[in-house]
DNA sequence: GTCGTATGTTAGTAACTCAAACATACTAAG
DNA sequence: CTTAGTATGTTTGAGTTACTAACATACGAC
């Protein structure tokens, strides 16, 4: 390791306490969390500001003692695009290093197999029109969060069922675009982009995301960091085995996760062909059977395959989003009574079953947030770019 | 981050490249492996060899060009002592840098919650004879494998169903004797440990590593690193549930895996008291049923623990290890045959199911490596220290 | 107004690594 | 036996980086 990377990390290092503070922070407070000297971060803060990453306000007195100078991640100079491609719409969010949105738009078509062409042109007009309206920001990064499986190089979409999906090459077909040249282009999993949400909500815990939505996917993350696996799918456990040789799954297998659990799984039983509601839905099903059971045949089926991977990972705390979040407070005594039956670490401590805060498209805000990400973690390409732009 | 920390940071590079090299390596060859510059290089060697870490043999031509100086881990200068604790013997082992047994001794004695003291007073003799014979080496640390459940801090054995111990404070009890004034003292569980043989086999390699001893253990390796966990028993997966309501566990549950496949499961099915191979004991139960059926049980049941734990951690390598180790070959095609069945991975990549080529006593020798390993990582601490003895 | 206090800056120093040239020691070929 | 070629390892001087210690700054409190 040389000299230079040593910066390099001490630079990422500042950043990131400035973006994780709540409120704009000094430059000797961040000398205090850093471990950092006085000198040091003052330095790197000049060097953060010229190049447009931290914002530097009006002195503000702090009680006795030289006012602080209030820094901030800077605002409206870095734009991160998220697009988010889903089975009747596609969204796309233009926000800055602040976390603030610059812009957004919709538009709604069908997505189908038939016609990715036109899916790609959308993106590709909501992407100009998003950075038109965030007006002088400089672009640094897309991300594009998809309902499926992602190569796990981030080229293409592998499968994505509920767009009747295959082998697309997403990233090539979007990086072709010439508004993009230069621009770092990603493509994610949706779930593994939602929990980034999550995450910026609790930084550097350790939980076990679960999120139900046409399917069920979720993420495990250890202090705050989203695992990977060999292909980049870890923490999908849609299709774990709840009951071996049990109801049969749309994946072909039987037993699965997905199968007792899922919206869409639910909405076959329940003979319904719209979307409705969670809440209708259960209501639904409760005609024929006792609510109690439907309810409990959820939270004891997700119960199963949540105290299992809490075994095998040693993780406390669950966080149910995306349809299981309106249900989580009726579902969570179904988990707990399993989970406590199963999972050794509720001998020990109490095991955290909580409901995700979701915003209304968490996967499009973690998607912005990913394109935004890159920067924080080596502020100085960006400097090295800044500087070069500026000559 | 500190320039110090780069140094140690460099200095812990050059280390780890000398020991993870199969042969004696050169500078040069350390320079392009590191990627730091020849006169760094040199430099950090010069300091490992004056601190006894690293070794300078006699130049050894190499076809053409000046002959490369070859470089190892320094050889009985530094011991690190690993202790086993099991049921009816205790071992100790010690070895150098250079991985080589210094010294091994071992006692027998039936090891219970009534004679702690009698276990720690053999420990100690242990360790003074171990060391004794060691010669000159200095001692850097010791590592204490049990057969249990370690407490987080690694203070204190919280339950050990086979020593029949619980809560024993183990480190303060061993960190009082006088000999051990300033050595690091260390516990961890059993099989904790014996994954570090494996992954030292499998340099920086990702696997689920599954161990048969009385009771199913096992552990999960990213990337050359053992997954801790909150409480650090992360991959414990004996009571994953691999049939819900199933059979009565002794831990008191119902459908472990435990229930299935462990040595103790199996010999009480078996109705036999006395320990037998595992071949033996497979034979035993096969007077009964059929071989096949007591295989296939083993395999199966296995199989689904081990194909939701791929599934959720992304993985596609297994290492069978134990007892489980000499039926490897038998099972592996139950084993298979349900992963393929389950585990999604399997769609893309062929999982791999491997046996580990287990030393006789795992535990033991990763104890003994655990205990060198902080050096290999601070190596700086030990040169400030042998550098303030030599004053 | 003076003191106490906390922030941020300046100047000088120490530590680390790097690039470039050099010294070394061998093989191979004429 | 000499010369060329090659790869290793060292020396030298320079360029980073961050640190320590002292200082300047700007406020509140008495």
């Amino acid at each position: 390791m040389q000299s230079t990377h040593l910066r390099e990390h001490n630079l990422s290092l500042v950043m990131r306490a400035v973006m994780n503070a709540a409120d704009p922070v000094s430059r000797a407070t961040l000398a205090r969390s850093t471990q950092l000297t006085k000198p040091t971060v003052s330095k790197l803060v000049e060097e953060l500001i010229t190049a447009g990453l931290v914002e530097e306000h009006a002195p503000v007195s702090q009680g006795s003692g030289r006012p602080m100078v209030p820094l901030q991640p800077a605002q409206h100079t870095v734009l991160g695009i998220g697009l988010e491609i889903a089975a009747e719409h596609i969204s796309c969010l233009g926000i800055d290093l602040a976390g603030g949105e610059l812009s957004s738009r919709t538009e709604y078509l069908e997505v189908t197999a038939d016609n990715v062409p036109e899916a790609v042109q959308a993106c590709a007009r909501l992407l100009d029109q998003v950075r038109a309206e965030a007006g002088e920001a400089t672009l640094v990064g897309v991300c594009v969060a998809v309902p499926g499986r992602i190569s796990p190089d981030g080229e293409s979409v592998l499968s994505a069922p509920n767009l009747d999906w295959d082998d697309v090459p997403l990233m090539r077909e979007l990086q072709a675009m010439p508004a993009l040249e230069g621009v770092p282009v990603l493509v994610q999993n949706d779930i593994r982009l939602s929990v980034l949400t999550e995450i910026a909500r609790r930084p550097d815990e350790s939980f076990m995301y679960v999120r139900g939505s046409t399917g069920v996917g979720g993420a495990i993350v250890l202090e705050g960091k989203v695992l990977e696996g060999v292909h980049g799918w870890a923490g999908e456990f849609g299709h774990t085995v709840v009951e071996p040789g049990g109801a049969l799954c749309r994946c072909g297998r039987r037993g699965c996760l997905e199968a007792y659990v899922s919206y869409h799984a639910l909405r076959e039983r329940a003979g319904l062909r719209r979307d409705v509601l969670i809440d209708e839905l259960v209501e639904e099903l409760s005609r024929s059977t006792d609510r109690a059971e439907v309810i409990g045949t959820i939270g004891r089926s997700l119960g199963l395959a949540v105290a299992n991977a809490l075994n095998i990972l040693d993780l406390s705390t669950v966080v149910l989003s995306g349809y299981l979040g309106p249900i989580a407070e009726e579902i969570a005594p179904f988990i707990r009574e399993t989970v406590d039956l199963h999972a050794l670490a509720a001998e020990v401590d109490e095991i955290v079953i909580e409901r995700s805060d979701d915003l209304a498209a968490p996967a499009l805000w973690g998607a912005a947030r990913a394109a935004v990400s890159p920067l924080l973690d080596h502020p100085g390409d960006w400097i090295a770019r800044s500087a070069s732009l500026s000559d």
